[in-house]
DNA sequence: GCCCTGACTGCTA
DNA sequence: TTAGCAGCCAGGG
């Protein structure tokens, strides 16, 4: 059983390129609809260890846009990463969830992904 | 082991 | 409709 971080460290390797979730979404998946923040500052502390590879720009907030607090020339060098991978921001910053929101994956298949990780 | 912090979210006023 | 605020979870000091 993979430990918190690595659950959503896994979880967004998932994202496909060109699409994006909300920070929420992957805390749903890993079983803590509430743990919004954590997802965040799983990932804020993940961007200090390039190795890992794990797309981090493509996990937003609800709103379809970027919000980084700290580390502003991060949130730019995200947006410049998502329109490399074909992502549109409209003329508000925002991204249109109908078009480039990530579906998810089911219970069962988050399930799987964490055991075969666990290995 | 307690306290603080954080790339969030949804409800209230 | 916009602004404020209190939960939420885990790691680091």
């Amino acid at each position: 059983m993979p430990s918190f971080f690595d659950a959503i460290y896994v979880l967004v390797r998932q994202i496909p390129p060109g699409k994006v979730a909300s920070y929420g979404h992957i805390a749903t998946l890993v079983g803590h609809p509430r743990a919004a923040r954590t997802v965040g500052w799983a990932l804020a502390s993940l961007r200090s260890a390039e190795e890992v590879d794990v797309p981090w720009q493509r996990v937003i907030n609800a709103e379809g846009r970027i919000s980084i607090r700290s580390l502003r020339h991060a949130a730019e060098e995200q947006r410049s990463l998502l329109e490399a991978e074909g992502i549109e921001f409209d003329s508000r910053g925002f991204i249109d969830w109908r078009r480039f929101g990530w579906e998810g994956l089911s219970a069962v298949e988050v399930e799987a992904i964490l055991a075969r990780n666990a290995e």
